[in-house]
RNA sequence: CGGGAUGUAGCGCAGUCCGGUUAGCGCACCUGCUUUGGGAGCAGGGGGUCCCAGGUUCGAAUCCUGGUAUCCCGACCA
């Protein structure tokens, strides 16, 4: 079981290595006998059931549903939004038959030719065109509207390289899809999906976003407009984390989904739709672990509190433990999730190591010399430190340690981030940061796609977005040289 | 689909150039004893289609031919 994490040399290319070390070997996830699928594994998925319990109670508290819709797509619905189909269609994955026969040679089973589909079914990268489907079925008037659902489910999209949590062929998320009687309704909607996704990943994850709007390259393919929110990860490299977007009247025409206003007349409904993945616990994994292992911000973790008694003997290892069961006893009734780890057959040092590893955000060690002494050990994951304290009031010092633990990893997720958004005037400034540096760019851009993609060309780096509070601001595009009239946030990423 | 590399025990690897005992090492696993306030020590033990197929040879993990799988770098992307 000993696991060792290869020392995170952090800029350089082994970042990602480390990376994916750190997600195996903390018992994340793992790859699967199927190329670019993954494994979650029990603790890894643990931490993804909060965030879905977190996201649905938010989704609720917004006036959304849940809702369920089919896995397969006709291949024909992906004809209908034009745009749509060029953005998705190059990574799908087609059933074509639906039977399987014993090989008349003998050798296992065959696909059976017979068994051709009529028309190939498309295994979801994305629900739009489906769910605009089924929404044509129910709506016809302005009292039908709004729709608010969501769905939590699986998609797949054959990436050609896959990482671990970050880009798998298939994946778990939530899509939310509304429907709108006008514009203004739907930008909101839009803007207020995004916002969700903010405050969770500040508040919950603690990993600080930039929220803002894509540049049309980036869009999502059928969008009007995407908005987005970027996280910054510790190696320099930003990752999209979450998108609300604004589908305008594309899919309602695609799909000819109209009510009938007011006044009687014929009307086209307003779209968005609005998702997070698992790609969400690369951004928590990225932006809070160490040389240690994970940092789990405490509202995430499945585990907050761990205790590990220290003891001689069976006998004080039972006390040890009994007193730990009543110091449990009190914590759980405050509502924080302890594990006692009363293994005998690893030693003490081991499960420091292996909860450290886990990310575990408070452990408490306790042995003969502090039953003696009224005294614990306590020791902080996210500073690596640790003091014998009075048992005096423990429970109720751990409550408001772990909202500490909380606030401090995101001030020092946000220090980090802060200080690596870096404004440039010039494109040797705009190389050297790139290349030095990493982290944002905030750079005058003339608001062309061929400028962009030149960009993204030279450096890799691309805009990753328009910030929400950009200032006006006159001044030169960093590449082109022609007049721009605010700055936008460029970044490598994932 | 282009460029590069690698397939040897559950994992990580050495051995391959230069063919030659019974294929080896670390971790993990099993047994026993001693240990236990930061990843224990000693002793013993189990586990192999050396990726697959064919060829050369007295003899192949090692050489040759073909296949196959995986990984990395690009293009694609939440």
């Amino acid at each position: 079981m000993a696991v060792e994490l290869k020392d995170l040399t952090k800029s350089d290319e082994n970042y990602s290595q480390w990376y994916n070390d750190l997600v195996i070997k903390a018992g994340l996830a793992e790859n699967s006998a199927v190329r670019g699928c993954m494994v979650i594994k029990p603790y890894g998925y643990a931490i993804w059931e909060k965030m879905q319990d977190v996201l649905d109670r938010m989704f609720k508290e917004t006036g959304h549903e849940n809702a369920y819709f089919p896995l397969f797509i006709p291949k024909s619905f992906f004809s209908r939004e034009a745009s749509h189909v060029e953005g998705f269609a190059k990574e799908c994955a087609v059933v074509t038959h639906y039977r399987l026969k014993n090989d008349p040679e003998g050798n296992g089973v065959v696909v059976d030719p017979a068994a051709r589909l009529e028309e190939e079914l498309i295994v979801r990268p994305t629900s739009e065109t489906i769910i605009w489907n089924t929404y044509k079925n129910w709506i016809t008037s302005y009292r039908d509207l709004p729709i608010l659902c969501n769905q939590w489910a699986n998609v797949v999209r054959w990436e050609m390289r896959t990482r671990l949590f970050l880009r798998t062929a298939e994946f778990l998320w939530q899509e939310g899809h509304t429907a709108h009687a006008t514009a203004e309704e739907a930008m909101e909607e839009t803007e207020r999906m995004i916002n969700v996704y903010k405050t969770f990943a500040e508040e919950w994850m603690g990993v600080p976003v930039i929220v803002g709007h894509k540049s049309p390259n980036e869009r999502f393919a059928g969008a009007v407009d995407t908005l987005t929110i970027e996280a910054l990860m510790q190696d320099g490299k930003a990752l999209q984390s979450g998108t609300s977007h604004f589908l305008g009247q594309n899919f309602a025409k695609a799909f000819d989904v109209q009510y009938t206003n007011k006044e009687g007349k014929q009307e086209y409904v307003w779209a968005t739709s609005w998702g997070v993945s698992t790609r969400l616990m690369g951004a928590l994994i990225m932006a809070h672990s160490d040389n240690n292992g994970l940092v789990l911000p405490p509202k995430l973790a499945p585990i907050q509190v761990v205790m590990v008694p220290i003891y001689r003997g069976e006998e004080q290892r039972v006390q040890a433990v009994a007193r730990f069961e009543e110091i449990a006893r009190e914590l759980r009734a405050r509502g924080v999730s302890v594990k006692i780890d009363g293994r005998d057959n690893v030693r003490s040092g081991f499960k420091f190591a292996e909860y450290e590893l886990k990310g575990v955000p408070v452990r408490l060690a306790l042995g003969p010399r502090d039953l003696e002494n009224g005294t614990i050990e306590l020791a902080r994951r996210d500073t690596l430190t640790k003091e014998v304290i009075s048992q005096e009031g423990l429970a109720d010092h751990i409550v408001k340690l772990l909202d500490e633990i909380q606030q401090n990893i995101f001030k020092k997720a946000l220090d980090f981030r802060n200080s690596m958004i870096t404004k440039v005037d010039t494109w040797e400034e705009f190389k050297d940061v790139l290349n030095n540096k990493g982290g944002f760019i905030l750079a005058h851009w003339d608001g062309t796609p061929e400028t962009e993609q030149a960009i993204k060309d030279a450096t890799k780096a691309t805009i990753r977005c328009i910030p929400m509070d950009v200032v006006e601001e006159e001044g030169t595009c960093v590449f082109s040289g022609k007049p721009s009239k605010y700055r936008v946030l460029f970044a490598k990423s994932y």
